[in-house]
DNA sequence: TCGCAATAGTTGTATATACAACTATTGACA
DNA sequence: TGTCAATAGTTGTATATACAACTATTGCGA
């Protein structure tokens, strides 16, 4: 049994959340200031300020130069989702995935293309398809455009040979990413692929990378929405 | 034209950016320590140290007590889906919102409710089902269950005129919540809400939220697909 | 060569201090 | 009474310092 020491200003954290949850404290009360509770768990003012600073980093806090650090509102908190990698989803419900490359080829951007990646119609795109499978049941077609002129040259090289994991580990750190969820039914080739019928209803995400010198790829993922979801559980 | 300072600690934060977003510093390559950070920029080694923590919750970097700090690879990051309240959402559409309730009433929870809630068959849960409207168009069914025991007193005793919004703000701040988003075909009644025939792809949001007490409330969110989508815009 | 202790280097926590920047109130003056 | 400057209080930035906790390497001894 070994005996774990509790940091100061996790102890001051957790006094703040039971004020708060007890509701002793309201929304938009005025917390005690730095000093006030620096003063009263004999800290310094920086342990005091770290304890209220990740508070408000949390959402649970709201702080204003000059007048003080204020109880939250619940409206101020947003609900986020977690989209996860479909691979690791699979693996963490205990089941074998398997990825097959279907398609793998340059294609030209056609008008609408061409607005979503950011490309002159005709330009030159990579295309590929790739099938994601649980148990050998189709789950997953992952469709990708990729701009070659933002992919790294050792990638561009032997592009026949480039797997989807090098797709995703070819995109920078550094990157913005718009993603957009909807339920669609499939197209006829979609459906052919993950063996559904026209009138099943599906998730799609559409997830377009940036990077500082335009778009990367656009990834449009398409799943049947009885065998997948997103979700997410998160803690205010 | 007002000249802006920068603060010292955003100069080094940007360095290391550009560091990592240019490509001289890969994937899991080592950054220099708090220490020589501090001297290259000639400041303290808690201003140092305050740009790499920034970067690591931004989740740029990776810090290991002991070993040192390290560029985060591109699968370390995940991706965040808000859902927004959709009277917000449609708000900026700039579109007209305005939201209905139908239907407000006690009922006894069913097996299946019970499991959900966390409670046992048979006990009072509050059903209410508001239908949401997008320029007097049906835009998304709000059902929501709320457990009574853990709304406060002043929303139990008048019950009957409990508003959509109330529901929400009565859910402490101190909560966790669990989210899940499927693609359905909605039921019967749902369709004639919504003016959708039964073969449109809906997008449904199931929300449990929680506090330290139990399951406050279960909230089902039905909208058509080719209406409503989630989406976000993000910087890693 | 193997095992292990010592060690240098790095991040984590905490304190004390100083000044800057901003807010809201107070109080004097017109 | 109304306006505005002074002021007290609060958060933001920055420094210097000390020690704790952990990692990886170095080098000694068997």
């Amino acid at each position: 049994m070994t005996q774990v020491k509790t940091a100061k200003f996790t102890i001051i954290k957790d006094h703040i959340c039971k004020m708060i949850e007890s509701g002793e404290w309201l929304q938009h009360s005025k917390v005690p200031s730095e000093n006030v509770l620096a003063e009263q768990f004999s800290v310094s003012r920086m342990t005091a300020r770290r304890a209220l600073q990740e508070l408000t980093e949390q959402g649970l806090l709201v702080r204003t130069q000059g007048a003080g650090t204020f109880v939250a509102t619940f409206k101020s908190q947003s609900s986020l989702l977690e989209i996860r990698n479909i691979a690791d989803e699979i693996q963490d419900r205990g089941h074998q995935h398997h990825a097959q490359q279907i398609e793998l080829i340059a294609v030209d951007v056609n008008h609408e293309l061409a607005i979503l990646l950011g490309l002159k119609e005709g330009e030159n795109v990579y295309y590929s398809e790739v099938l994601h499978f649980e148990n050998n049941e189709p789950i997953q077609l992952e469709q990708r455009y990729v701009n070659p002129k933002l992919v790294p040259d050792y990638l561009q090289q032997n592009f026949a040979d480039i797997t989807p994991h090098e797709y995703l580990s070819s995109e920078a750190p550094l990157t913005e990413a718009t993603n957009e969820v909807e339920a669609v039914l499939a197209n006829h080739e979609t459906c052919s692929h993950l063996l559904i019928d026209s009138t099943t209803p599906c998730l799609q995400v559409k997830r377009r990378t940036w990077s500082s010198k335009g778009v990367v790829s656009l990834a449009i993922l398409t799943a049947p929405g009885d065998k997948y979801r997103l979700g997410s559980h998160l803690v205010f």
